[in-house]
RNA sequence: GGAGGAGUGGCAGAGCGGUUGAAUGCACCGGUCUUGAAAACCGGCAUAGUCGAGAGGCUAUCGGGGGUUCGAAUCCCUCCUCCUCCGCCA
C-alpha cells in the first residue's frame, strides 16, 4: 500500500505509474484520496481540541472535589458532557474518513519501476534475457509430461482426483523421490547463497494475508478455512514475509535473507483446459521461496543477485530458459518490478513460468509496518523482495519432457546425489 | 474441551480510580574521569497522529475491541496470547 504522503508529494509519478498499469481517469480518484486525507486531518485536530478541553476540565473537577467544592464540580460535569457529545460525532467522522482512505489506498497498486515497459498484458512483456542456444531435439521421444508420468508411474493424477479433486496429484515411486530431491537441491542452493532456512506455518491468519497483500486483492485465490478464519498459504511469501510484520530492524541487521519450502495452495478458480493439463497448473504444489528484506539503496542489487541465483539453478538442471521483464499490464498488484523465468518445455513446445522474482520496494513494508532504524535512530520503511527458487511442478514437467529418450528419462547430474538414481526407466 | 492464573516501555519489574506516558533496575546512546579500558558519576532514551521554521504544544496508546466514570494502566464485558492443573491425543 502506498503512503498518502508519498501520493501527495509525488502526484505526477503516481499518476504516470498508474497509467503504465493501464489505469484510466485516475485524476478523480487521486484527488479524492488527498481530500479524504485532508478531511481526516481536520477532523482529527478538531477532535483533539475537544478532548484537550475535556481532559482539562476533568483535572479541574478532581481538584474541586478535593477542595470539597461539589457544586462547582457538578457544573463542570455538565460542560464535559456537552464536549463529549460533540466529540462522539467527530470520532465517528474520523473513523469514517480513515476507513474511506484505507479503502482507497488498498485499491491502488504499487508504482512500477521506471524500467517496467509499457504494455497491456503478457504479450507485451520484454524479453530481458533470451535463450540463445538450441532447444532440445527430442527426435522420436516427444511425449508430454503427463504421458511420461503415466508411462513411468511417476504421478497418478486420477488417484489425486479421487482422494481430493483435480489439481491435487499423487506422486508415486521415483516421481515422489524426484520431488523430494528437487526440494532439497533448492534448499541447499539457497543455504549456500546465504539464505537462512525456515519452515513456516502452512496456514495464516487474516492479518498476515493482509500484510503481504493477498487480502483484499486476491481473496478468491486462497482456500479459506472458515471455521477458524484462517487461510491456506498460496506461497511461502506470506508466512515468511510476515515474520517481519510490525518489526523495526536496525540498519546493521539488513539484509535479511530467508528461504522456505512449503506446499502452496491455490484455488485457481475458473482456469481449465488444455493449457492447465498435467502439472501445468495445480491447486497444490511445492515451492522453495527466497525472501529478502533490504535497505532501499540496495534492493535492486539484491534483485539482480536473486536473478543470478535462479539462473544458476536452471543451468544446473540443464533446462533452457528465458527471463522476462513484466510490463505494466502484467506485473503484480504489489510489485514494482518483476522478472519471470520461463523454461522451455520441448514436448509441449511452449514456455512455462517457473519463477517470479519481484521487488516490492515499500509497498508491502508499509502494510506490514516493517521498518529499519539508521545510525541516527531515524526510522524508514524497508524494501521487501521475494522469488521462487523454484516452483516444482513445471520444472518437473520440463525435466521429464526435455530429458526424455526412447528408453527413459535422464536425470541431470546436479540432482544425482539427491535422487540416488540417474535415470527413470 | 474443563478449571484457575497472567499479559505494563528493548528486557526485568512497580503501579491497581485523579498532573502516571508510566517508579526502579538492566540494556542502549552521549559526557566527565582514565595513557586506554572497566568501574563510578552526570545527562539522554517509547510509538503514532497533528500543529509549528524551530523550541516545543496538543491527542491517542499499559495484549486487541467495547463499556462504566467528570476522570481508567487501574473497575466491568468480550476476544486473543501465554502459564499451571485435569481430560483427550500424534
Amino acid at each position: 500500500m502506498l503512503q498518502v504522503n508519498f501520493i501527495r508529494e509525488n502526484l505526477e509519478i503516481v499518476k504516470q505509474g498508474l497509467i503504465k498499469r493501464g489505469f484510466q481517469n485516475i485524476d478523480d480518484t487521486l484527488k479524492a484520496v488527498l481530500e479524504t486525507d485532508d478531511s481526516r486531518k481536520k477532523t482529527q485536530s478538531e477532535l483533539d481540541d475537544l478532548l484537550a478541553q475535556s481532559n482539562k476540565l476533568a483535572g479541574e473537577i478532581g481538584q474541586l472535589y478535593k477542595q470539597g467544592k461539589k457544586e462547582e464540580a457538578e457544573n463542570k460535569k455538565i460542560s464535559v458532557a456537552k464536549l463529549k457529545e460533540a466529540a462522539k460525532i467527530l470520532q465517528d467522522n474520523l473513523t469514517q474518513a480513515k476507513s474511506t482512505l484505507e479503502e482507497y489506498l488498498l485499491n491502488i497498486p504499487n508504482i512500477p519501476h521506471r524500467t517496467v515497459p509499457q504494455g497491456k498484458g503478457e504479450n507485451d512483456n520484454e524479453v530481458y534475457k533470451a535463450w540463445d542456444k538450441a532447444f532440445p531435439d527430442l527426435k522420436d521421444a516427444k511425449l508430454p509430461h503427463w504421458e511420461l508420468a503415466k508411462k513411468y508411474e511417476l504421478i497418478d493424477f486420477e488417484m489425486g482426483a479421487k482422494i481430493t479433486g483435480a489439481g491435487f496429484p499423487l506422486y508415486t515411486g521415483k516421481g515422489a523421490k524426484l520431488q523430494r530431491a528437487l526440494i532439497n537441491f533448492f534448499l541447499d542452493a539457497a543455504e549456500e547463497a546465504g539464505y537462512q532456512e525456515v519452515i513456516p506455518p502452512h496456514v495464516v491468519n487474516e492479518a498476515s494475508a493482509r500484510g503481504t497483500g493477498q487480502l483484499p486483492d486476491k481473496e478468491g485465490q486462497m482456500y479459506h478455512i472458515q471455521i477458524d478464519d484462517l487461510y491456506m498459504i498460496p506461497t511461502a511469501e506470506v508466512p515468511v514475509t510476515n515474520i517481519f510484520r510490525d518489526v523495526i530492524l536496525h540498519q546493521n541487521d539488513l539484509p535479511k535473507k530467508l528461504s522456505g519450502y512449503t506446499p502452496c495452495f491455490r484455488r485457481e478458480a475458473g482456469s481449465y483446459g488444455a493449457h492447465v493439463r498435467g502439472l501445468n497448473r495445480l491447486h497444490q504444489f511445492d515451492k522453495v521461496e527466497i525472501v529478502r528484506v533490504e535497505h532501499p539503496d540496495k534492493s535492486y542489487d539484491a534483485l539482480q543477485e536473486m536473478l543470478k541465483h535462479v539462473e544458476g539453478l536452471l543451468d544446473k538442471l540443464e533446462l533452457p530458459y528465458r527471463i522476462l521483464r513484466l510490463c505494466g499490464g502484467d506485473i503484480g498488484f504489489t510489485s514494482a518490478l518483476t522478472f519471470d523465468f520461463e523454461v522451455y518445455s520441448a514436448a509441449q513446445e511452449r514456455w512455462l513460468e517457473v519463477s517470479s522474482v519481484s521487488n516490492f520496494e515499500t509497498f508491502q513494508s508499509n502494510r506490514l509496518k516493517l521498518r529499519y532504524k539508521n545510525e541516527k535512530g531515524k526510522k524508514a520503511l524497508a524494501h521487501t523482495l521475494n522469488g521462487s527458487a523454484l516452483a516444482l511442478p513445471r520444472i518437473v514437467a520440463a525435466l521429464l519432457e526435455n530429458h526424455q529418450t526412447t528408453d527413459g528419462i535422464n536425470i541431470p547430474k546436479a540432482l544425482w546425489k539427491y535422487t540416488q538414481f540417474e535415470k527413470i526407466s
